[in-house]
DNA sequence: ATGGTAGGTTGCCTA
């Protein structure tokens, strides 16, 4: 099949997901892997047996918090680390290579709770940054795949319950309105592009109260595409399966999967 | 009305 495939994947923790996140990259075999919360440091990022799988893997990594990966089964290249805009942020949430013929980034959106403190506000600037890169992404030549945790859910449909969510920084109407700036530019939700009329598929559920099992989930992971690379959609699946398995992250993967590229003679 | 869960770090913060 001359198919390529994308996943994001926010782990959680990539040390006590290692077991989970080898079983279904195995089970996968995604070109591309998008990680994000693998709270380590560079060093300490489990690159042996990410290889023995065949990935090439980088890392822009924190200690304890966020942390954000790129695996490939192609070379990376051009490696970017931290969104450009505020020399002071040291957070680890923005790693761009270029990978399979596409420019990918691996997005750790700051969750911006409590909506009154400057953890919003840093979320609201986080996001203007984002659209001011992602813009200029859009000049190259490269197919552009923007996927992570954006922390943000887009419209009502997308959780389970919008009133519980409505004075939640992940769905308060800056965050949303930061989030359709992306789109404005010109940048497709993948999975909305492909499923126009689904509600209710979350990428997202809490630790806490049986939310899986009672199905009450939130779509905050997303693939963002430029129109070269939407042109190319196949299909955008969220793969639930391992959040209901033993140690599981709260998230769970969300797949696209593009046609390759024409061979130019 | 409250606490419920998970991960990391360290005696509490983030999600």
């Amino acid at each position: 099949m001359s198919e390529l495939s994308i996943a994001t994947w926010n782990v959680n923790s990539i040390k006590a997901r290692l077991a989970n996140l080898l079983d279904w990259l195995r089970d996968n075999r995604p070109d591309v892997l998008l990680l994000q919360e693998v709270k380590c440091v560079a060093e300490a990022f489990p690159h042996e047996p990410i290889a023995e799988l065949g990935y090439h893997s980088v890392v822009f990594g924190q200690k304890s918090y966020n942390g954000v990966a790129i695996l490939s089964r192609h070379p990376l290249k051009e490696v970017r680390r931290g969104l450009p805009g505020e020399a002071e942020d040291r957070q680890a949430r923005y790693i761009e290579a270029t990978t399979a013929g596409l420019r990918v980034a691996s997005i750790y959106l700051p969750n911006g709770n409590p909506v009154d403190s400057d953890k919003f506000a840093y979320k609201i600037r986080w996001l203007e940054r984002l659209r001011a890169h992602a813009a200029r992404l859009l000049e190259d030549d490269d197919p552009v795949v923007l996927g992570g945790d954006y922390n943000v859910i887009p419209e009502e449909r997308d959780c389970w319950d919008p009133a519980a969510w409505a004075e939640d920084a992940l769905f308060r109407p800056e965050s949303r309105r930061g989030f359709r700036a992306l789109l404005y530019l010109g940048y497709y939700d993948a999975f909305r592009a492909r499923h126009p009329e689904t509600g209710n598929a979350y990428t997202y559920w809490d630790y806490q109260g049986g939310a899986f099992q009672l199905d009450r989930g939130i779509r905050i992971d997303h693939i963002l595409l430029s129109p070269p690379a939407v042109d190319r959609l196949v299909d955008a699946v969220i793969d639930s399966e391992p959040r209901g398995r033993p140690k599981a992250s709260d998230h769970t993967p969300l797949v696209v999967t593009l046609e390759r590229p024409p061979v130019t003679p």
